[in-house]
DNA sequence: CATGAATGAGGTTTCATTCAT
DNA sequence: TATGAATGAAACCTCATTCAT
């Protein structure tokens, strides 16, 4: 059904010619600005259009509707963001476990910290525009990515289940949540990103020790956040 | 700035006849069912009128629009919440520090799920009806309960500082808002609050000893989740 | 037409008791407090009754309905304002032509700018409220009041004719109206009232020498204002 | 202040297209018929743009709300009037005062009994549609005209002073109103026609001999009619 | 391909009036 | 008689989407 609901969204022409990639581009950089200067209630197609320097009929000419457009774009910082965990993840192996932690946990931070306002801007609209599939989709990308770096920790022969990975990334990224909607200083932005490291380190070490296996049955698919 | 914001949703009128109080609470109740059947977009305040068997009208009569009445619903809701958090924390103290953690972690975690329909119908709402500014408040006040509480353990001198805390409580809201909002089962809900337990018992640990005292200056109450 | 429309308006019961009469006068005064702070479109019977502290049920028990209550409103004050012509055409007679004219036109302007805030706010009801019938009825017995003054005149065998008696009126009411809208400053109104005599003094003089005599059938009650 | 509020009522959109200048042109019309048949209170923009043939939307595009859609009818009926004024102003110039005089009031009266409709239409929106400020803004160009008229004059050597002049438009404009708003006959207005130009004559004959010169600083802006 | 004028269903909010208490 | 809760028609305005140019 998620995979399904997935495909209406699809863009509704692959821009062959550079100039459509062009236009798509600014399409997209123009729902953030707007998403971000007027808040989601003011964000209208024909706005995002002025915006991006079209008319409204060139919207449509790519998107098929208003969701397809706002699904591209949150489908696209996701994508992003992923990216550099799973690089992240990829560049720490072979590491002491809270080495791994550490270089994880700050990709992951100074990945949101850098792109602040896009996320704030879209965790406004995610639950409107079947963002939840999305953000599973990549949870689980990231799910992956760590368990696979952590098999490779050079001090510890068991790791910690997925479940427990799960939740380390919801935790630190409901965490985030918090403190980007907030608006925190830098200041307040660097003492977050150590406290962050220390409580995935400790939650890590305490997980790989001993929490009890996750049952048969559990989804992990269905816990997710960004 | 906030303080002035909430004014603007007070409540236009308090009900003096017995009638009034019941058709207040009708049309809360009422928000919260359309909330979960109809989703945000179909959210209309004729139809919350529909359902609580009155006219848009006698909506108005006591909400002076339509973010006053989502404002005092989220605003109920997030007392309840809250209320059970301290008492929680009043009836924990003078325990070990691993035991307060757990009683309140799980106070937590079954008052989150005892009404995961409303929470996660408040979800979508918060963002645009200034539920930032209540978010803050509660957790602020959760903040104190907990330090409170800490004061008071029989096997620790030291507490972890403010800071840790509200980490503690945006972690722990961001793990279960992705929960809830996925929809768990119930052995995925006990599977969570046994990991979030040891989540929060680990990092309390872990900050009572050593994480650097937060600086001057940090504003606590900037970072908010729920 | 005009008479059958103003049978429509008469209060639904005459205030035999003494705190009949005095919600009455209440409710009146309100009226224009609240035409005058809040403006035409925000004059609504609950805020009348509001601010005359009763009920809009006890509003309705006085006048059937809102159109009612600003036409008692506006003929109580066109009352008053006759009356005060009336009184001065009176005590003006047996005097010269100029000395009259001034009289009159000196007590008409003192009299609107005594009650300058309620004149300025009944030019907005007027139209709406079936007033121009109202003014027709206090035009025509003003002009027969100075139609009745001039006869006396003690340096004149001729008087001016209706129609030039009915124009100064509304000349005269037309300039007053624009100031009073404009807020004029005291000094202006001072000068005002000596332009305004002139005015009415020269044209007066003018009409009783000779403009041609208002033929037949020219209709001198269709001309109003005030 | 008053020029701020202008500008909330300046059209949305300027129409690049045929099909637009004729759409917003329709919407214009459409707004006098509506205020002509139905009244002020039956004047709803559904209405109007019903009349005009074309949906709500299409008015609001042009228009940002009702009231500056009132705003720009009025404006351009008190263009045109102005217009009159002043080009009768310019070709009387170089003769004696009476004929000046004459022709001015009759090029006033016949533009508004042209227009008569359209006038009493109006009267009634402007108080709602910040009416005043525009009104006042003609008034004062017609007082230029004039005063610049009368220094031309060919038998006078001293001319009225800009408050004798404002006095003569608002007690003219007063009285056009007056009778416009009873629905005068034929007949009738010939004979106001010739009363006016007395009336004129005679007042500015007055004014330009003796009454006493405006005090510095009566602000002749402030008292506006038409 | 791009444009932007047009659409109209539907949302929020107001307010004159009624009537049970 | 006074109250004020309830009504609901109707007003204003928005915005996703289409289609002739």
């Amino acid at each position: 059904m998620a995979a399904n609901a997935l495909v209406a969204f699809e863009p509704r022409k692959t821009p062959v010619q550079a100039r459509a990639t062009v236009t798509v581009e600014a399409i997209s950089e123009a729902t953030v600005q707007v998403l971000l200067s007027q808040g989601t209630q003011r964000l209208t197609t024909t706005r995002v259009a002025d915006r991006a320097g079209v008319s409204v009929g060139t919207l449509y000419q790519y998107f098929p509707n208003k969701q397809s457009l706002l699904f591209a774009v949150l489908e696209g910082h996701l994508e992003r963001m992923t990216k550099e965990v799973e690089d992240a993840c990829e560049h720490a192996r072979h590491k002491p476990l809270t080495e791994m932690i550490k270089e994880v946990v700050e990709a992951f931070v100074n990945a949101k910290i850098a792109r602040a306002d896009i996320s704030v801007a879209l965790y406004k609209i995610a639950p409107d525009v079947g963002g939840l599939a999305l953000v599973k989709r990549v949870t689980q990308r990231m799910r992956k990515a760590i368990a696979r770096m952590l098999e490779s920790a050079t001090d510890t022969k068991t790791s910690p289940d997925e479940f427990a990975i799960q939740m380390m990334l919801v935790a630190m990224s409901g965490a985030m949540r918090s403190v980007l909607e907030t608006g925190g200083s830098p200041a307040m932005m660097r003492k977050l990103r150590e406290h962050l490291v220390v409580l995935c380190q400790s939650y890590m070490a305490a997980a790989t020790i001993g929490v009890p296996k996750a049952r048969e049955g559990t989804n992990l698919k269905r816990m997710a956040q960004l």
